[in-house]
DNA sequence: CATGGGATTGACT
DNA sequence: GTCAATCCCATGC
């Protein structure tokens, strides 16, 4: 049987909540995915959200219907994908950092060039060039395809979480809104030892 | 129209 | 640990 991918009304709530109940969720896309085990939140309301500086042509989408996909050009390299969250009008989204993969596991070591499957999705730029995601996925729809995301198996329990600060921003570097799966061997940095703080699934 | 700054990665000292 | 690659786009003249 099919996956049902995450609706709208899952992706319009608060940024936080969709941020850290992405993790767990399988994220697909020809042939190739992963179960996401790293997460960061950006809402307009603070500087490193690239919808902070209001609506232009880059950030529209980020206010728009939630469930779609913002992905854009990093350091002229990699692609870096978001879903778009809370309702529209709301520049918020949710960046996904890091998989485990599951499928597709030769096609993403032919696309990233290397073996090692800790080293296949392990990062933002990673993770895009093992599924083949690039920038014609911008403004697509996370609910239809052709990247999807499917929830969790109804029966599995929220897992547990690690949430610490976001990475490689300089802007509003102080929020704790980055979440990983505890004890996960493929994100995408180790998190500060003395710095983390663990959060329960229920 | 010119400029500068990245939500990164991999190679190298 | 340091550092360059490389391009989109927001900003400012």
């Amino acid at each position: 049987m099919r996956s049902q991918a995450l609706d709208a009304a899952f992706y319009a709530r608060p940024v936080l909540a969709v941020a850290r109940d992405l993790i767990g969720c399988a994220l697909t896309h020809s042939g190739c995915g992963g179960v996401i085990v790293e997460t960061e939140a950006y809402h307009d309301s603070e500087a490193a959200c690239h919808a902070h500086v209001g609506l232009t042509a880059r950030t529209h989408v980020l206010f728009a219907t939630p469930g779609r996909a913002y992905v854009y050009r990093s350091y002229g390299i990699h692609a870096l994908l978001n879903a778009v969250a809370e309702p529209e009008g709301v520049g918020a989204a949710v960046l996904i950092r890091a998989l485990e993969p599951t499928h597709g596991i030769d096609a993403m070591r032919t696309r990233r060039g290397r073996d090692r499957q800790e080293d296949l999705c392990s990062g933002p730029g990673k993770l895009t060039q093992a599924l083949g995601i690039d920038l014609d996925q911008n403004e697509s729809d996370l609910t239809l395809g052709p990247v999807r995301i499917a929830p969790r198996a109804p029966a599995q329990v929220e897992p547990t979480m690690v949430v610490g600060p976001r990475i490689g921003i300089t802007k509003a570097a102080e929020l704790p809104w980055r979440f990983c799966a505890a004890g996960s061997r493929f994100v995408s940095r180790p998190w500060p030892p003395g710095l983390r703080a663990t959060l329960n699934g229920a």
